[in-house]
DNA sequence: TATGAATGAGGATTCATTCAT
DNA sequence: CATGAATGAATCCTCATTCAT
């Protein structure tokens, strides 16, 4: 079994509970490092975290954040895919309704990405040059291909004539790029900035779905 | 005066010809610090060069660069509004060019972006929550608002019936959005990623352009 | 009883072959961490060797290695004196054949370091400063004492008129010393040192004969 | 100009008093760091020295440490080398005396080491293993070998019908090997490890001595 | 006795910035 | 104005050892 994030968790056969019970620690100290590491990215740039900061908010030890990362980069990059893992949960979520335009499905990304800079923010440093191990990076790619795969269910729903890989990448680099424009535009609040750029999503849900057409 | 990037250059009169030329040499010897960097910037991420390096790059002294500049952001910020004012020349020569379509024109942004990594490197640093000065923010806006002018100029001209300024913010974000999406599209050379988002870039244009009629 | 280096293994009475066997599993355990550290300093300097290597090398865990050594120093100590306990008794094999010279000797010696790098490594560590306890220190001197011993015997059996003792420190330092200034002869590879480093023994071993008369 | 360690120290043409006379103040802060380091070797093994401990002793910053020294091993191999420059000068001041016999040059050599453990130490570090730099081997061997040019001339003064490098090397083995054998002798003092490795340098010195005739 | 997660002091090194010359 | 040595806080990460299970 495999989790969406590529993080192994080894199946535990009745057999031994021990370590079961083991894993389970360990997911839940794992998670509370990540947690920790999710709410200080709130506060404040998550590069300019400090490993000691992360440490004290979890309540543990330096060392154990080395005891479940290799190093910060990992961490960062695990905190990213859980957040991925959300907005995944969340549009597959709302796949059911019945009101799932193409539109919607874009306010949903948006609103996903004002709730969570952090995710967006990272998304722009692993995307551009931020280092990464081979095994980072095949995790970071299935991540994207998982998000483009739902916006292209929500393409060939839209029953376009257009190639829907493509007008689906297209889709997903749009919404992206609201978030890169418009999260610092100038002396505007955050429930501005969320308006606007939802609008934004609005309008360019609209336009590939009319083009669809 | 001011030049587009708001660099502050005293005004020189015609009775200060010596002052003139010692503002000419100061010109000079920024410029030179300028470009040292951002061929610098061209080899590796412009987040890990350092001020010993852009000052051997440029061949003057650690000191020097500081003479022209309050930190390494304010040079960095820069390099960036150099950076602008180059795709605002390109768009402006070819909007005198007959087939400027909006398809055309977005064509040209992304070509720019794939030949200038660190432009958009440095747009995402900035929007993403970069520390700036009041005065920087402020520059960066205005260079964002002249490169948002130009679309919008491209929108209206499209024909479009909807809010043309609320259209070229959903364009412009959608363009910028491609190479934070598949700037480091897995296994692919710079070639094939330049491919792959001009298409994208003609898709985006189409779209828009389609929906304005 | 008392092995010669020094380690303390309670005698079992045959009333007890309970516990004797329980001695017998530890004695095999503590070889285990021995054996897996020794290949590992092979591979590596010691110096560089963690306890978490040793522990995965030998298929235990670190707590393990904690139950048979105070700590680190004592079984780097116990490397050491283990593989002093191979020279002893290779020594003391040839001292029964009939051509056993003072230079033959010192060959035999010398190829033992170069085969057993790490235990010359370890003499240098701990005679040069390295951390010990009391008790360490009384078991390297003994070791070291056992050494000269076997030398003292061939110094005498050369028949030299002079203080066999003070003779034998010399010859012994003599042996040592080619080492830590050839082990790391330039551009040479391993055979070559091997065959400089016997050459010289022999010469020191014939001009230490020869002034016997 | 080469100093005997490598050090470039580049020539001043009397043009460039200005230049000369910073470079003077480099060496001289470069001598202050070296000599604040040498101090602290003597009091603790040189191995658990850091950075910090050596630049309060310097009474400079950690950084400085780092503008005249790449790292903390180009620093150790300069006070080795320093050090060696002094053995050096040592035996070519008394070269000149008339009592210059084999055995008195050994006195000579193993007296320094017995004033200068460190440099010993530092010998056994950077001749068994301790990382260093191609650079570094290259001025470590340098020095090794001017040293054994010292002994040879002295060996071929002595009059010997053998091959006179490989009866150096051998001498030069056999005086190494004082130390390591003899630093740690128990229960000694300092004084008393100081005439005993004496005698011993003396011992070999008469026996290489006698046997070159 | 075996385990191995937790600990956290401590290490080397970096680098933007200052300021005396 | 130009210089570049000095600064030192701040970084990430290691690893021997402990101890609850």
């Amino acid at each position: 079994m495999r989790t969406e994030n590529g993080t192994e968790r080894i199946d535990q056969v009745p057999e031994k509970p021990l370590t079961a019970l083991k894993q389970q620690e360990r997911d839940a100290r794992r998670r509370l490092i990540l947690d920790a590491a999710r709410h200080l990215f709130a506060e404040k740039d998550f590069r300019s975290v400090t490993v000691r900061e992360i440490a004290r908010a979890a309540g543990v030890s330096i060392g154990t954040i080395y005891n479940y990362y290799e190093n910060l980069t990992e961490l960062f990059l695990d905190v990213f895919l859980k957040s991925a893992e959300d907005i995944l949960a969340r549009i597959d979520n709302e796949e059911d309704s019945p009101h799932s335009s193409l539109s919607h499905l874009c306010g949903i990304y948006i609103d996903f990405l004002n709730e969570n800079m952090t995710f967006y923010q990272m998304m722009g440093h692993f995307m551009l040059g931020g280092e990464l191990s081979p095994e980072g990076v095949e995790k970071l790619n299935r991540m994207m291909r998982s998000l483009m795969d739902r916006l292209e269910s929500a393409v060939v729903g839209s029953g376009t004539k257009k190639n829907p890989r493509l007008v689906s990448h297209a889709l997903f680099s749009a919404l992206n790029g609201i978030m890169i424009t418009y999260a610092r535009y100038p002396g505007r609040d955050a429930a501005e900035i969320s308006r606007h750029t939802r609008r934004l999503a609005s309008i360019i849900g609209d336009v590939f779905e009319a083009c669809a057409h």
